[in-house]
RNA sequence: GCGAGUGUAGCACAAUGGAUAGUGUAGUGGCCUCCGAAGCCAUUGAUCCGGGUUCGACUCCCGGCACUCGCACCA
């Protein structure tokens, strides 16, 4: 009997069947299997301890019934009870290599892993700029984290909705319009018309301040767009279409495509609809002027308002993003929504869900899963927020042209022989993907320390290490003269044949240990799915590269025996189509052949 | 004031209540006639403080301390 993909479900299934033949599961045992240390074994099941504790029992006799029911499982794992009560199970190495040649490229290991979400849609709101000014680095987790999300979520089965919430409706756009309209600079907003909106709103604002005669002309502005004034709207329109034009080159460098991009305009006329339910609900009262929800049950937002309605009887994020929330639910039919922002956000979308809850509820509306993913915010090495040298805003764009420029340095140093191009093409995927991978590498709720040394200069748990570790597999493919997409060699009576069927089962410490390592893939993807959290990809491809290194230092590829050969070779395939599926999965590019 | 997040070696990070708290950098000592040394091997060094729960606590609970952030109409 061949393993699943994921290995531990496997073990999982067998220790409950064993727990019913012997009349525990009534009583509540849980298996608790999961990826061991190593010195163990490569899973281990914990359950006996907390159920003996639980019925008064010997946690190791219990484990030791549990082990004399497993005798099935005696031709794949090496079983042991270890220490008060742990079940270790180490796979036998005929096992390992059965695993390995199933899962044979990046479309199997997919359709391995995607039958937890089949069938489910999930939307995922992240990036979400304001329009008519430069992506900065503060956008940049968002947009990362967010993407990474999403191609996990895919990855899991689930339909995936990539939606770029925009803010192109906020009060900025009445000075803006007023300046736009006396003060455009043609020949600036043709050369780089982000910068040129920037400027135009620091004159709007300036005047506005110096000027109350500006400021009214200005607040008139916002009360003409709002009003659809056909000249108003035009210019917003133009505003907003050069902003997402803007948008969509850092979103090609980033390798991020939106499947909508709903902004908040798109919910403008959607919530009067939601005042009128959420006070015929009895959720919303008046305050202050303003329609607002409070929540009795909640220490802090019994007293603190979500406000919905501004006293001015204006729309504020509250009231767009409970529109929103209702139009996914009921367009898109979602089964989850995740909303990508930084944690300062995090009261907000305590209240809009709560909120959300009550009031779906309240109308018997589906509800989806409802989840806000939040990180900390990327600060300077002097542990303040990032800034340029003179305090300005770093923006993303020249964030990612430094990061390809030091990559380029770094190559040159390096491989000083390659051609130019080349040269350029790696820093090109190497530089981006360092960005992305540093902000991925890391525990997304702590705020991260950006530096460039520890980004580029690619020691450790970097994308350059991981680059490096796909490119020198590669390379043994290339001196092998095999293509190391679908590497064939010679079997008996000179028939070809994958190298998957020539290969023998893992011998030397080093292959075993990399084996190993390698059926663990699945337990690394969906944990980092279930959790919201792609660090624990990273983590897993960088211990991965780091076992491939070990073994291919110990272990020389091309050898004359032909068995020996080949489950090298077959080793380093099926390294090499998980490091590239993982880092593709957290939406790194991973085409080079060498660097 | 109320609340949230974060506190782990000099620095930067990891640890889904499990076994001896892992890694990287920096330091020290090794390894290129050998598939690429952006590499490999070895080694020194840490859980903010005080209680509690548990067979077992970086992890959960209570009380402090430090830093960051949020708290009536910006998103």
């Amino acid at each position: 009997m061949s393993l699943p993909f994921n290995v531990a479900s496997h073990l999982d299934t067998a220790l409950r069947a064993a727990a019913a033949e012997l009349g525990l599961t009534d009583r509540g045992f849980q298996p608790e299997v999961r990826v061991a240390d190593p010195a163990n074994g490569d899973f281990q099941a914990n359950g006996a301890l907390a159920f003996a504790k639980r019925e008064k029992l010997n946690p190791r006799a219990v484990g030791q019934q549990l082990v004399e029911k497993l005798g099935a499982l005696q031709e794949q794992y090496d079983i042991s009870l270890a220490g008060p009560g742990f079940l270790n199970f180490r796979l036998k190495p005929a096992a390992l290599l059965g695993w390995l040649q199933t899962y044979d490229s990046e479309e199997h290991l997919q359709t391995g892993a995607a039958s937890a979400r089949c069938g489910q849609t999930w939307i995922v709101d992240y990036s979400s700029p304001n329009t008519a000014k430069q992506m900065h680095v503060g956008h940049l987790r968002s947009a990362v984290i967010g993407e990474a999300i999403c191609r996990l979520l895919a990855f899991s089965g689930a339909t995936v909705i990539r939606d770029n919430h925009i803010g192109d409706w906020g009060t900025q756009f009445g000075k803006l319009i007023w300046a736009y309209r006396r003060h455009l600079d043609p020949a600036a907003l043709a050369a780089d018309p982000l910068e040129e909106f920037e400027r135009l709103y620091k004159v709007g604002n300036t005047a506005a301040e110096a000027d109350p005669a500006v400021l009214a002309e200005a607040q008139q502005e916002l009360v003409k767009l709002q009003a659809g004034d056909a000249g108003s709207l035009a210019i917003w329109k133009r505003i907003n279409d050069v902003s997402l034009a803007a948008f969509q080159e850092i979103y090609d460098r980033l390798g991020i495509r939106f499947d909508a991009m709903l902004g908040e305009s798109f919910y403008n006329d959607k919530v009067g609809h939601i005042y009128r339910e959420l006070a015929e609900t009895g959720l919303a009262q008046p305050s202050e002027g303003a329609l607002v929800v409070f929540h009795p049950e909640h220490p802090r937002f019994a007293k603190q308002p979500f406000i919905i309605r501004k006293k001015d009887g204006a729309a504020n994020y509250a009231s767009s993003d409970l529109a929103t929330a209702l139009y996914r639910a009921e367009h898109f039919k979602v089964d989850g929504i995740i909303v990508v922002t930084d944690f300062r956000q995090a009261d907000h979308f305590e209240q809009l869900y709560l909120t959300v809850r009550k009031w779906f509820a309240a109308k018997n509306y589906r509800l989806p899963e409802l989840h806000h993913v939040t990180f900390g915010s990327v600060n300077g090495e002097d542990g303040k927020a990032l800034k340029t040298r003179d305090g300005g805003i770093i923006r993303l764009k020249a964030l990612l042209d430094e990061a390809k420029e030091r990559s380029y340095q770094l190559v040159s140093v390096k491989n000083p022989d390659f051609p130019e191009a080349e040269r350029r093409a790696i820093a090109d995927v190497v530089g981006v993907a360092s960005v992305q991978y540093a902000d991925l590498s890391q525990n997304r709720s702590s705020d991260y320390v950006f530096s460039w040394d520890k980004m580029i200069s690619l020691e450790g748990n970097t994308a350059a290490y991981l680059l490096y570790a796909v490119s020198r597999i590669r390379s043994i493919f290339r001196k092998a003269g095999l293509d190391a997409n679908n590497p064939m060699v010679a079997g008996d009576g000179g028939a070809t044949m994958p190298v998957a069927d020539a290969a023998t089962a893992p011998e030397s410490p080093q292959e075993l240990a990399l084996a190993r390592k390698l059926v663990k893939f699945s337990d690394a993807t969906q944990l980092a799915t279930t959790t919201l959290r792609p660090h624990f990809l990273s983590l897993y491809l960088y211990e991965l590269a780091g076992e491939f290194s070990a073994f291919y230092a110990a272990d020389k590829v091309i050898v004359d025996d032909p068995a020996v050969r080949a489950r090298r070779l077959l080793l380093c395939h099926r390294t090499l189509i998980e490091l590239e599926t993982g880092l593709h999965l957290l939406g790194l590019r991973t085409d080079l052949a060498r660097m």
